[in-house]
Order: C-alpha cells, then structure tokens, then sequence
DNA sequence: CGTCAGGTTGATTGAGGTCAACCAGCGTGG
DNA sequence: CCACGCTGGTTGACCTCAATCAACCTGACG
C-alpha cells in the first residue's frame, strides 16, 4: 500500500487546511497522484509572474509569499501575504494570464496542480472541485475584507495586519505570540496603502503603549486584547 | 425541439457573457434546465443578506446591484457594483454564509442557480463548472483592481470609476457614453473610500474641465480620452 | 573599515475629511 | 395650489492625518 514515498497530500501536516480538508481517504490517495509535490524556492524567487500564462495551481507547503501586482504608474501592490496551506493562482484563471506575480518571502516549498489536470480532477474528485472553490471563495473573502481595512486609519491597519497574521499563524499550528515577519517596512506599507515611515511610526507607537515589541523582523504581540482594541476604537 | 418557452440561457441575449459563454448548445440546454429564470425584485430589495447561509449563485440578468458589507464599526463599504450578466454570491461559499449583501439598484431580474445543484450540474457539465471558476478568478480580479485604484487620489478614483463603468456597459451593448449612474454621492463615495462632498468636488471638477457632463444622476462622458489620462498622470 | 540597504526620527505640507450652511427637487397634506 | 419637510446635493472654511523630504542611525557584508 505504500505507494508514496515522498511527503504528499497523504502524509502532509497541512491536510486540515489545505485541499485534502474533508475528504476520505481514498480521495486523497487520488489526489496526490495529481499533485506535484517537488517545488523549492530560494527567497526573492518567482512562483509565478504578472502577465505570464496560467499553468497550475500552487499550494505552499513551507515558508511565506507575497502576491504583487504593478499597476500603470509603475507602483508595487503588495495584495496578500500567502501562508502555508493556502491555494494561490486563482487570479490567473479568468483571463488565462497571471495577474499578479507571487513571489517566496523566504526558502518555500510548495505543490502544483498543473492546469491540465485540473478538470479532469474536478470531475474525478468531486469533493476536490468543492473544496477548489472554497479556496476560490476565501481568496474573494480575503480581498473584500483587505478592500474594507485600506479605508481605515493607519493605525488600524497596522493593528488588523497583525492579528490577522497571528491569528491564521495560530491556525496553522505556529506560534501566534512571537513570529518572524519576512517583509521590510517598504512592503508591509505596499501592502496596508501606507509609507515605510509612517508603519515605522506606528510600530514605536504600539512599543510604547506595550502592546508589542519588535527586534528587527521579529514581532512579539505582548497585549493581543488591546491591540485588537485599537481597531474596535 | 421547443421546450423552453421561458426566456432562459438558450434564448438570453447575455449568453456571450454570463455563464453559457462558451457552452455548445445542448450545454446550454442542460443548464438552462438547472437554473430558475424568474428572479424579480425592486428597487433596494435584497437579493441575499451579509451572513445569510449561502443558498444560491445568482446572474443578474437586467438592472443594477451593489455588494454592501457593514464592518466592524457599523460603517457601510460597496464592495462593488454589478452589472447585467455578472455572478454574484461565490463570496458565500466558503464560510457557508455570504460575506456581504447584495441590494438592487434599481428594478432588477435574475436567474438563480440553487447551492444544491452546483455540485451536480458542474459534475455533469464539465464546461459550466469551468465558467463558474472563470466568474469567481473574474471577481478575485476586480477586488484586486479595487484594492489598488483605492490607493490612489480621489480624481483618479473617480475616472478609473467612471470609465470603468463605461467600458463594462459597452462590452453589455450598453451605451457607453451616457449612462444613469443608480448610486448617490454617498454610495460612490462608500465604493471608493471617499466622503459625499469629495464626490461632489470631484464631478464638478471634471465637469468645469469639460470632460463629463452631469445631470443628477445621469451622467455623459464627453472627452473619454482626458477622462481615461487623469488616471495615467 | 567603508558601503549600502533597511530603519528611525523630525519638520513641513497638502489632499481630503469634517463641520456647517445652504440649495434644489419632490412628495405630502392642509 | 402652496407651504412644509425631507432627502440628496453643493459649496465654503477649517483641520487633521499621513505623505513628503531630509537627515541620520544601525547592522550586515565584502
């Protein structure tokens, strides 16, 4: 029966929130028969870049990517912060071209589901379709919620950006109260609509009120109530 | 052969760009067997509620429609308008429950396609389940497009608005140069992270420079070319 | 040890928010 | 038919938050 020798959707420690989530067994044994589960990037690397042809689906396995896109000024958008059991490459489906490059924040790893196969797998696995477009449905969900947090006041977002990362560390079985931030001030204001100096601003403003503490690109939440607070008012 | 006498997908005018773009024929035929035609409401009706359990997809099929969610703080933000032959609701999917409400704009019809069926008519036609994840990458595409032009200035918010408008209801066969805009100041400002009276600037502005022209509501685009430039710099 | 990217801090500015007054159109009821 | 109130819209004065510009600091690395 020990068909897979490699780490696969079988035997991953992401199957509570990656693809495999809900289903059987034997379901996940098909899977991983399509799933390519070999993918290394070295921090700074491509997954997939802006504008190329849409050719598979990633999972990332270990480590953090930014999806980026360029609009026509030439500006950087830092759309999402992608962590491990996450789906990406959605974007690319509608008009068969990327529309963001997904680049590695640090060493990944990551699975494929490349394109080809994907309708053949939705429709052998249907339960692999459903959980497809909830995957689909978070990202939407994702967008809209980052919609809404770019027309608050920066230290909101700021306040928001960390909680929520803390709070899907956690889901992933991390720890939620100390972790290392593989962005530069640059990018995480590319990300909340902000400059690097006012996120630095507001970084020293939540060391002073004690509610975190940062080393560089470790953060260490030491008041989560009341750091959530600051967005509730 | 003329089993249908409703109007439904064989015999919409909005084939080319609802769900059965793309479909033979007797794809068509199944579909439209799976989908109700007969969706109805008024003016500031919902078609489903933020939190509501996710039931159905819908495809508007005339009028307007804006997503609507309340955040935190009570305030509302328009996610985004939607136009005649868009899907709405894939926002739903994954939690079970939508994300947002959608409420109509104006008079609107609709086709309804039941959560119950999704699984079925996906699996039978393989093509429409194809549609469908083209629809939800369409939507992560605009709530991208809508998180970077909210970090631009207000006039560029505005034309990328404007003109953005303008090109959907034209690729709808939809004049494109005039068009009744069924939101108030304060709705288009809650869509693009404005207040009521920056909106107000902002149309005057444009039409003192003669690139639009406004009439309460209805609003005629002179200079398209100027309009589309004030987003370019 | 020099260089350089990333980060902090301060001074100044400006786009857009806020507050407030006022106006236009419109349905209602005396 | 007009007075009334009400919603939506416009306009102006003022203020604030975060952008901008600039100087300087820090640690990593050749």
């Amino acid at each position: 029966m020990n068909k897979h020798f490699q780490v696969s959707c079988n035997n991953c420690n992401l199957d509570a929130i990656c693809l495999p989530r809900g289903l059987s067994a034997d379901e996940i044994d098909s899977l991983s028969l399509e799933v390519k589960t070999n993918g290394m990037l070295d921090k700074g690397e491509y997954i997939y870049r802006q504008g190329d042809p849409f050719t598979r689906i990633i999972a990332l396995k270990s480590g953090a990517a930014k999806l980026v896109n360029i609009d026509g000024h030439g500006n950087e958008h830092i759309l999402s912060v992608s962590l491990p059991g996450e789906i990406l490459g959605f974007d690319g489906l509608y008009q068969e071209h990327y529309n963001c490059s997904a680049i590695a924040l640090d060493k990944i790893s990551f699975c494929i589901l490349p394109a080809e196969n994907l309708e053949q797998i939705s429709h052998k696995i249907p339960s692999v379709n459903r959980e497809l477009f909830k995957h689909c449905s978070d990202n939407i969900n994702k967008a809209q919620q980052q919609i809404i947090s770019n027309k608050c006041p920066a230290d909101e977002k700021l306040s928001l950006f960390l909680t929520g990362l803390a709070d899907r560390l956690h889901a992933r079985g991390f720890a939620s109260n100390e972790f290392y931030l593989p962005l530069t001030r640059q990018e995480i204001g590319e990300h909340l609509g902000l400059t690097l100096e006012t996120v630095s601003r507001m970084l020293k403003q939540f060391q002073t009120q004690e509610l975190i503490s940062v080393n560089r690109k470790l953060i260490k939440i030491l008041n989560a109530e009341k750091l959530r607070a600051i967005y509730r008012n």
